[in-house]
DNA sequence: CTTCCCCTGTGAATTGCTTCACAAGCCCGT
DNA sequence: ACGGGCTTGTGAAGCAATTCACAGGGGAAG
């Protein structure tokens, strides 16, 4: 639970505002709440690999990511671990334990150097309360995290390999918003294995088949979808489709 | 969408009321809340395998059990199934397409035979607006799926057949509220076998293994856990610990 | 600019689970 | 009270994915 307030050094709440004013999440806020959020909202920057909570723990804080990306994951006693959430900038994350008082379900980690701002839970819970829309979006909110895990379930339980990694690649394009042309996830290729449950191997075999068919292209960190229709078909079709 | 309104046929709000009184979701609304809900809900009874709602169907009512079981799944093309949830008396389904205004993610089919409520959206969607408190209770509700699936999420990809199948088996005694002695879990292993995404025929075995062990002792349609200990002590060692 | 670690790539052997193919038992509806 | 269908039980063969064991390349940090 890192508390590096650099932003308020500079201690003025209108650059605070600015950059707020720019986060998807809170934009449509009605001006007195979007105030309020400001005098609650902490500016924190954090190292690549930084743990921001663990599984277990009692929670402190909400989370809204203002660029870079946050894991949320969870690891099993033989070393094996799970992703089951990728936040990127614009998003939220650590609500779920805030809203029903219970402790981390998951771990929080940060995936590359990021920046985000913190809310109390002191503060938060109230805020919640005394703000019908505000509820009505975690509301929403939760909907959409539930219909995305629910997504994991169906594939992980219907689809073999290649159905699961071709949903887990669309799913990712869809949720960054790139439905158009070249599609570049910055994400390596044992983070899809973590989110998908299969090795890291397997994974870049079947890859590298899509690439020889141009379905993909690989770079260092990154997969870019080059085709996504006929992956859609596959995932459609079922397992073993041949591939 | 089965509508039967047999409850209705007396007429009297003062018979649903008692019935609805004993639904434990609503037994803590204040008073003239819980009259509206009454006006609102309507009764239901409905055959072992009936369909209640499909995959992509825009949603039309919030769902209370009263007694029997719905399963909630989701089939593939090639005609697997999984089983995402089941739920039982004093439990609700079907809020998320209402909360979010998104067509079903999944299906809903009478397990056994039921009998429950149902309220429509036109009165559901104003009446949780309207009253903050149940709006605390959805986000609860939502968190608890949430909390639910992210489980099952961890569980396949995590564990091995029998720490998915001793996983599932716990998690559905502690649900049901089972924490004592004989847990008798009334479920097919076919159904279970659909809800950790595994064979029933492996887990036939598996079980049987158990059983020979004094663990589990198996019945007709039924699944009673005998020791809860092995049990998850086989989850937390993770896979592979032979058994 | 150089070191070291993470990311990628790839083959061979192994295996846990599936598939397939039955048989028998229980229970529900008519 | 009697089918017929769902539910359980079990073995043999097959295979998809894992495990293991490497090797090269990129990029970030010092």
């Amino acid at each position: 639970m890192p508390q590096d307030n650099k932003g308020e050094a500079r201690g003025f709440a209108s650059s605070k505002l600015s950059v707020l004013r720019k986060h998807p999440y809170f934009a449509d806020l009605e001006a007195d709440a979007f105030e309020q959020l400001c005098r609650y909202a902490k500016h924190a920057t954090l190292k690549r690999g930084t743990p921001i909570f663990a599984k277990g723990d009692p929670p402190t804080s909400l989370f809204a990511v203002i660029s870079g990306t946050v894991k949320i994951s969870i690891s099993s006693p033989d070393g094996r671990n799970a992703i089951l959430n990728l936040i990127g900038p614009g998003e939220i994350f650590g609500e779920m334990a805030l809203l029903d008082n219970q402790v981390r379900s998951a771990d929080a980690t940060a995936n590359t150097n990021c920046e985000m701002f913190t809310i109390d839970r002191r503060e938060f819970v109230p805020f919640v309360r005394s703000q019908p829309t505000l509820a009505m979006k975690f509301i929403e909110l939760l909907c959409a995290r539930l219909r995305w895990t629910s997504d994991q379930v169906e594939q992980v339980i219907l689809q073999d390999l290649p159905g699961r990694l071709a949903s887990a690649l669309l799913r990712l394009t869809e949720r960054r918003k790139l439905t158009e042309g070249e599609r570049t996830l910055a994400i390596t290729q044992q983070e899809i294995s973590e989110m998908v449950g299969m090795t890291r191997e397997s994974i870049n075999k079947q890859l590298r088949a899509w690439a020889s068919r141009g379905w993909v292209r690989l770079e260092h960190g990154a997969i870019v979808v080059l085709k996504a229709e006929p992956l859609q078909a596959l995932i459609e079709a079922g397992p073993d489709d041949s591939n």
